[in-house]
DNA sequence: CTGGCACCTGGAGCGCTCTCCAGGTCAAGC
DNA sequence: GCTTGACCTGGAGAGCGCTCCAGGTGCCAG
């Protein structure tokens, strides 16, 4: 039944190299995965959800070594769950107020894209201008 | 009349360090400052002003290097105007994108902390919950 | 039996963005 | 006159997140 998906069906699925699923799991991001006969990794479906709530936490901003412990809670399930939810509610935090001061960023490069095209309409409107 | 701040005014004023800023003009980030007769670097408020939308850009997630071409656009005003709103409109484009990748994971990781709230209600509700 | 391919390990290397350091200059205050 | 502190330069070092490599194993197809 050779359970489980080999690696690089996983990086393949996710859009990840091979290289950096090992280096995720090197680095405690990823529990290690289980080996087959022959010694190679074998994904189970829920591992790979993991993986994508961790992806999650990644492409927000989470640094790896935040994951890694986030990871090590999960793992001892069910005693890490008030931890793991103190840690995704301070993560929550930190995430909206990121949003909210790249929302900001973006009035401000709004902003300047309305000075510039000002800029620009002025000159083709008033070639020469005094 | 000495005109200009020290770089280290506008390190503090800006909440970088003067190593950062130093470095950004070695990297074509920021124009290089005019100099006082001791060698020393005088920004002018122009600067400063310029600077704080170079740091909008930073935050954004533009890199340095695309920020030192703004940059150089910025130093041939105004041929560069142009060229300056297609560079600014295209930031735009991934920076909404962004935005909005961030507020789908924010989404995500709501779910999951509703999740382990839910689990973490359970188990106190019902101690030795069947 | 021979390729070829996906996988393995340990470790080196890289791109980015700073940060720190040694060694030196200069102006102001005591 | 001497110390102190902010500034200067060029260059090394650091942390993060991968990426690449050499050298090797095991399985399947032809």
């Amino acid at each position: 039944m050779s359970d489980g998906y080999p690696i690089g069906d996983v990086a393949r699925r996710l859009g990840l190299s091979v290289d950096a699923l090992r280096y995720y799991e090197r680095a405690g991001v990823l529990p290690p995965a289980d080996r087959d006969a022959g010694g190679r990794r074998r994904y189970a479906e829920h591992d790979v959800h993991l993986l994508e709530v961790l992806l999650h936490l990644r492409d927000t901003g989470m640094p790896l070594a935040e994951i890694a412990t986030f990871t090590g809670l999960v793992r001892q399930d069910p005693a890490g769950v008030p931890e793991r939810l103190a840690l995704l509610r301070a993560h929550r935090e930190v995430l909206t107020a990121r949003i909210a001061a790249l929302t900001r960023s973006l009035g401000v490069i709004d902003g300047k894209i309305a000075d510039y095209d000002a800029r620009l309409t002025a000159a083709a409107g008033a070639p020469g201008a005094r």
